[in-house]
DNA sequence: TTGCTTGTATTGGTTTATTGATACAAGAGG
DNA sequence: CCTCTTGTATCAATAAACCAATACAAGCAA
């Protein structure tokens, strides 16, 4: 289920790609599961379907998702967790939960460290 | 250091938004510190004085900075991770170089962590 | 093949964000 | 007191996002 927030400083293509990728990555949106077409979305979010599409083809940039054509847009497998120190990514979530930082606060700080 | 990318699908005050919150959760700008007049990140960033000044005014509804008049704009203390946790965090992205991973996989499997 | 669905692209009009400039009041410092 | 800095507010003009409608080609199914 997706929500739009009008009073949300991003816009609204901005948040379906937010949502969508949080859904991908929570595994509510399984590998392969096909996304809803540009028009359905659009229309339940009484939003244009071009402002879907422009959201639709951002996930493809990032690898999230594939699109054939009438074959619709469906998710792509997800990322080996075995590469990471998965302890220490356990460590950080726990802390940032105990700091009451949000999910993006932790990923804003990762990418602070990363450029650092 | 702030850096704004054209690319990106949120405008200039979200992404100054979203990175100057980042920069105060992981402790690089301590509590009390001053962040830069509007005007001069303003010019800094090649952006309006008033896209700053929105985003100031954003982070203060939010409780992460307080302001002045001529005081400036400065950090107010508590949500930052506490030490122990942005060595994980440092840790982490170490073994995510090593491992050729990029930022958005790191922050995508911070994702899944987080709604495991 | 035919028919239908889907993603993509285009067009024109509307709305929102940003710009650049200006002005003002609160506070700091001399 | 005066001066300077800072955040805030306003304005008209430009830029960007979004909308609504349309058309098209790729692929699926019958």
């Amino acid at each position: 289920m997706i929500i739009l927030d009008a009073a949300h400083p991003s816009g609204p293509a901005e948040q379906i790609r937010a949502q969508i990728t949080a859904l991908i990555q929570s595994g509510e949106l399984a590998a392969d599961a096909r996304l809803p077409p540009v028009r359905q979305l659009a229309g339940d979010l009484r939003v244009a379907a071009g402002t879907v599409a422009k959201a639709y083809k951002e996930l493809e940039s990032t690898g999230l998702v594939r699109t054939g054509r009438a074959n619709g847009t469906r998710v792509n497998p997800g990322l080996v967790l075995d590469t990471l120190a998965l302890k220490d990514v356990q460590r950080v979530v726990t802390a940032a939960r105990k700091a009451g930082l949000s999910l993006e606060d932790v990923q804003g700080i990762i990418a602070v460290s990363w450029n650092a």
